[in-house]
DNA sequence: TATTGTTATACTCTATAACTATA
DNA sequence: TATAGTTATAGAGTATAACAATA
């Protein structure tokens, strides 16, 4: 019963696996830490540090030297919202801009296990996963499980 | 052409994000640090340290400290084998094989996503992802791609 | 009073390089 | 000489708690 959906999940849980091996290849290859890495890659439009702190998963207070260690590298840089004084606004460099896009394009390259799927099992793929409704991270556009 | 390949694999990369907040959960369900449970997830028969580095895919000299605190916890053992002494296989206490079968238990229980599929989509997902051939990790049974 | 971001602290993870004890 | 594991080191991520500035 609950079998496929079982079998399904931990064939996704050691695709996962292989990305680990991904994750560090791609940061190493702009000279970024993992976190520092997957920051430039959520970000787009400008957005508060607290949205980045729930886009990473993680505390608040790691945000500051993740932000830290990207801001002396010039790749972001803190904007003081003007509307509210508290909140600091985080905005791409040219620079930074560049190397996000770069990050986007290796991270968005589908490995080889998806690649050399038949164009039908890439759909099927495609279509059972829109179905599961899952919800991108935020600071990416995308529309969500609809209610 | 490529546009249905590189859709699912976004729709994969956002579900892999939301299984951060899992890791944590889990981990913090058995009181131990992230990489510690994922190494006691992946231990069935004693096996060489070595063994261990390259199913978390990191450097050989993290496994001591990892293994340290697993050890001290009374979760793993260190054996020197018999017939290379050099060799120190990894195996767990009862009480280490209990505490990774809660992990276990927990780790493939699929998330809302995938449980929430119909049961077609389901196993036209187990499908898919079974022609993907993707390997398990190293420590699991399983039959890899078909040569 | 409540919230945003920072700092201080303590711990974990990470790779590199040098070391040991075996082989 | 080569290999398995350790140690030393330096840097990075992690949550908690206390703090400043602002609301």
């Amino acid at each position: 019963m609950k079998t496929a959906g079982r079998e399904a999940w931990t064939l996704l849980l050691d695709l996962w696996g292989t990305q680990r091996s991904r994750v560090s290849a791609i940061a190493g290859e702009v000279d970024l830490a993992p976190r520092q890495m997957h920051l430039l890659r959520l970000l787009d439009e400008p957005l508060p540090m607290s949205r980045l702190a729930s886009a990473l998963r993680c505390d608040p207070s790691n945000v500051t030297g993740i932000v830290d260690r990207l801001e002396e590298r010039g790749l972001i840089e803190r904007r003081t919202a003007p509307d509210d004084r508290r909140v600091k606004m985080l905005a791409l460099t040219a620079e930074g801009a560049r190397v996000r896009d770069r990050i986007r394009e290796r991270w968005l390259e589908p490995p080889e296990a998806i690649a050399s799927l038949s164009a039908k099992d890439q759909r099927a793929l495609r279509d059972v996963l829109r179905r599961a409704g899952v919800s991108p991270a935020p600071g990416r556009k995308g529309s969500p499980r609809p209610s």
